[in-house]
DNA sequence: GTATGTCAACGATTTTTGTCGTAGATTGTG
DNA sequence: CACAATCTACGACAAAAATCGTTGACATAC
């Protein structure tokens, strides 16, 4: 058990964010398009034709099939999605330990100043709402 | 390619870093003694065995065989390995952006006012630190 | 209308990760 | 010394994830 096992769609595997990602962040693409954006990866045509399927079947797409080529699109929102990845990430590496985490990520590499800048203002934005 | 593969020794895997995480918070361990820690996941006694012998190829773990009962521990710190972690995770699942992994830690449930001082202390901790 | 290209479907295979049974060595106990 | 308990080692198996070849449907161009 992994944790953050909410009753909805499984989380996506590694492959599967990949592709989520680029669903994301370009809309509803083809396979073929999902494949050449994911040129850098190695992977030939049928593995994301394939990999798309499966994500449809599991409820992490859907697909127009209006058209000849099939439409896929990512059927969870990008920020809900990476609010249960982060939940269970937490709970695996961190124990649960969100202040950890969030070290961390700072003291992984280097922070730009913009890039703390913003954190801040999450945190505070964040705050605010929730009270 | 996963990003944030350093030269060093590999990524834990899901199961391996439980048994990391056990090795990190009660110290060096047999393997019994990490798989009775274990108990809550199902698992037999040899896997855990097999797996710490894996980890140990893998240099995850190094043990100690002055004893009949061999004794392991973690070979990396807690600290390093997370940040390597969260290195990696931070890209996969949030494209780099610190300031969403953390405002998506902080709405994916409840953060009791206490962590919430502790999570804004660390960052200014983090701050004087580093400049 | 035949050849060429593009597509979805499907099955099979490979790779990775996790699991465990069995065997042989060593230790401690009666 | 024999017997039971406790280890490691090793190989094999199972499950999950990723990969790809092949086929047939459908277009479009010639």
């Amino acid at each position: 058990m992994t944790a953050a096992r909410d009753n909805e769609t499984p989380l996506p595997t590694e492959a599967e964010l990949e592709i989520l990602q680029i669903l994301w962040s370009h809309g509803p693409q083809t396979v073929r398009e999902v494949h050449e954006a994911l040129h850098n990866r190695q992977t030939g045509y049928t593995t994301v034709l394939k990999q798309m399927q499966i994500m449809t079947e599991k409820g992490l797409l859907k697909r127009s099939e209006r058209f000849r080529s099939h439409v896929y699109s990512a059927k969870q929102n990008q920020e809900r999605t990476q609010q249960r990845l982060v939940t269970d990430f937490l709970q695996r590496a961190f124990s649960g330990s969100a202040k950890n985490l969030v070290l961390g990520a700072l003291s992984a590499r280097r922070v730009s100043p913009e890039e703390m800048a913003e954190i801040k203002q999450a945190i505070q934005k964040f705050e605010e709402e929730s009270k």
